[in-house]
DNA sequence: GTGGTCTAGACCACA
DNA sequence: GTGGTCTAGACCACC
C-alpha cells in the first residue's frame, strides 16, 4: 500500500521545472514514502499530465539515473531504484530541510517579523498541509 | 540613528546577485529598517565590497529605481526614494513571507519531518540569527 | 494578418537604444498595431538586425517583461503578453502624446514661428510618415 | 523694451539642465527676442531663482561663450554677444523645429492617432501657450 | 566624484 | 534553438 506516485509542479516559478521534479522525488524516497521498485509514470504520461515538454520530465528522469535513484527497466518504464526500501535517517532528513529554514529565517529578520509569529504561521501551514491545493 | 546599509551576498546561490540585493533592500525598507532618504553606497563602492562587477551593482539599482523605491540624484549617489518612512503593516510584512515558509513546509512534509521539529529547528535558527555569519 | 514586429532605432541619438526600443513596442501595442500573443524577434535575431549588442536587446526585453508588457516563455521567444488584445482607449493614446507636442508648441514659441507654419509642417510630416526612410 | 531673460527649467527631464537653458537661450536669440547687448543674470542668482547647482549655470554659460553667443564682459556679467542684433531668416527658425515635430509625427504615427487630432490638439496647445505654467 | 550605456565575449539554464 | 547572468572595460553625461 504505497503512497501514489505524484508530482506538483509550479509554473510560475523561477526554479526549473526538472529540478522541482527532482527534488520531490529526492524528499519523497529519503522519506520512505515512495520505495524501491515502485514504477513511475512514463514520460509521456507524466509530461501530459503536468503540461510541460517530454524533454523537460525527460531530462529530470535521466539525471535522477545517473544519480541511481531511478533504475531503467528492460522495456522503457522507470523504476524506483533498489536500495531505497527505507526511510533514511531522521538526522539526515532535518539537514536537507536546514537550508529553506535557513533562508526563511534570514528573510523573517530582515522583515523584521517577530519569532513566534513566524512560527505560529508555518505552525498554520505545517496542519494545513493535508489540504489538497 | 539608521540602521547603516550594508548587504550580503551569496555568490554560489542559483538566484542571481543583482536579485538578491534588490529582495534585501525591499525586506529591509518594508521593515522600516532602511528609510527614505537613506543614502545608499555608491556603484563602484558596493562594487567593490562585495568583488562583484559594478554593472551588477547597477541592475539591481537600476531596478530598483523604476520600481520606485530607489530615487536617483543627478551626479550623486541613490538614495531610498520618498514615500518609505514607515515599515509596511505588519499583516503585509507576514503575508512577505509567506510563500518561503509554504515551501519550507512542503519540503517538510515530503520529507516527513514531524511538525515539532520542523518548528524546533526554525526557531534555533531565529534565534541564532543576530550573532554569527 | 498584424503588422510584423520590426523596430527602427536611431544609434546617434541620445536616447538610449533600448529605451527606443521600449518606448516604440509600447506605442505600437497601445495603437493595437502589436497584439497579445505575437511573437518577437529573438534576442539575437534583433541583435543581429540592428547590429547592436545582444544586451541591449535584452535589457529592453528585460524591463517590459517586468512592466507586465512582455511575457517569458522558458525555452522559447517572448511574446506580447495577454490582457494588450486590444488597443488603448483612444483619449489615453492622445495624452501619451500630449509631452511631446508641449515641448514642440514651446520651442516653437521661443523660436516665434507663427502658429500656422507650425502646424502646415507638422501636418506634412505627417503625411510623408507612410514612405520614406 | 527688450522681453526679460527669463529661463524655464523642468528638472525631472531626461534633458540635462545645462543644456535645456542653452537651447532656450539659442531658440530666442535666433528669434530675435532676446538681442545683443542684454545683459543675463549672473550664475549665484540665477541658480539661486532655479534651484540648481552654480556648476550647472556655468557650464551651460561656458559653452554658450564657446560658441560666440555669450560674451563675458569686464566684471562678471555675462551679455547677448554682439552680431545678433536681427532676428534668424524664418526659414532657419523652421529647420530648427523641424526635428521636434519629426518625432512627435513619428510618434503619433506609431500611436495610431489620426492627424487631424494631432493637429488639433498641437493648435491648441500652441494658443495655451501664452498663459502662465 | 556620481550613475548610465554599450560592446565583447564567456558560460549557464531551459525546451 | 531560446533568454539570463556576469565580467572586463570603454566612454559619456552630470555635478
Amino acid at each position: 500500500m504505497d503512497t501514489p506516485i505524484q508530482f506538483q509542479i509550479q509554473t510560475g516559478s523561477p526554479e526549473p521545472i526538472y529540478r522541482q521534479l527532482m527534488e520531490q522525488l529526492r524528499r519523497r524516497v529519503a522519506a520512505g514514502q515512495w520505495k524501491a521498485g515502485q514504477e513511475l509514470p512514463s514520460v509521456r504520461e507524466l509530461a501530459g499530465l503536468l503540461a510541460v515538454h517530454p524533454m523537460t520530465i525527460s531530462k529530470a528522469y535521466g539525471l535522477l539515473e545517473a544519480e541511481g535513484l531511478l533504475q531503467r527497466r528492460r522495456g522503457l518504464s522507470m523504476v524506483i531504484a533498489a536500495g531505497h526500501e527505507r526511510p533514511a535517517p531522521k538526522a539526515e532528513r532535518i539537514e536537507r530541510l536546514r537550508p529553506t529554514l535557513e533562508r526563511a529565517a534570514a528573510e523573517a529578520r530582515e522583515l523584521a517579523i517577530p519569532k513566534q509569529q513566524v512560527l505560529d504561521l508555518l505552525a498554520r501551514l505545517l496542519d494545513d498541509e493535508g489540504k489538497p491545493r
